[in-house]
DNA sequence: GCACAAGTTGAAGTTAACGTTAACGTAAGC
DNA sequence: GCTTACGTTAACGTTAACTTCAACTTGTGC
């Protein structure tokens, strides 16, 4: 196992993100990422890890495989084309976007959360005066 | 058309929330709501309305029909016991903490896409300042 | 009374994101 | 030299969430 502090083989990948072995595989085949070989075994680098981690937190998001590579890749090099920057800039303000609105579902959601939890405490609070009555 | 304010029809809601009939019934199938039937038309209440709305915001959330099914039926009457009433604040606390983590993730993803967005402008003011050069 | 729009059911097909299985190579430790 | 652990590829299976399709009924306008 290179430990170098630099690479990665695929198990220490999956332990340390709670993935299988097959998900990261998955994840190469569908063109994420392309680590380099020694013989066919798998050596991972710092860059793949971060892209891992992107593409997990994506998912998170509720983001697609496909969508979290895109994002990935703006982040690469080789996009010094003035049209292939602009083009960048309009993919990042569609993300942004969709989080704006995300951020207003999420909002929501907690503000019903509060108001369902509120409800139960007081339901709670209602039995247990039964309860009282009922004891005494 | 019922549309005495009330009440709404299966078209009507696909129309609303921009999504097919067919979705609709699938809905349904997986006991999402159970509407009123005239005949074997199906009549959905306001209620039904808001639980719609409710799973497409989930589903905006990255939840599954299932899950949101669960967090529908915590606004449900008829959960007096208490023990119901404490699981049920338990999975209220779960589903916080879970977006809770997405909101962090959601505010690293902003951090990100600015720090894309501003790398992107500066290649971009480098690529102007070429041309520039070489027009000169 | 007949077309036509809108409703219905049931079943089969589709896509994404893996899981599962088989069949095999390699290196370490005893 | 045998086990054990970890790696590989290739191919098929599975699940969720729909979509598509076919065949049918029901209500409305003319």
């Amino acid at each position: 196992m290179p430990t170098d502090g630099n690479t990665y083989t695929i198990s220490e990948l999956s332990r340390e993100f709670g993935i299988t072995t097959r998900t990261i595989r998955h994840y190469e085949e569908i063109g994420l990422f392309t680590p380099e070989r020694r013989g066919q075994t798998r050596i991972f680098s710092n860059a793949d890890r971060t892209k891992l981690k992107l593409i997990l937190r994506g998912k998170r998001l509720g983001l697609t495989l496909p969508e979290s590579r895109d994002i990935i890749n703006m982040y690469e090099p080789g996009k010094n084309n003035t049209q292939q920057l602009l083009t960048t800039i309009d993919t990042i303000n569609q993300q942004r976007q969709r989080l704006q609105r995300q951020l207003q579902d999420l909002k929501k959601m907690m503000a019903d959360l509060d108001r369902a939890e509120n409800g139960c405490r007081a339901e709670l609070e209602a039995n247990r005066k039964l309860r009282d009555k009922q004891t005494r």
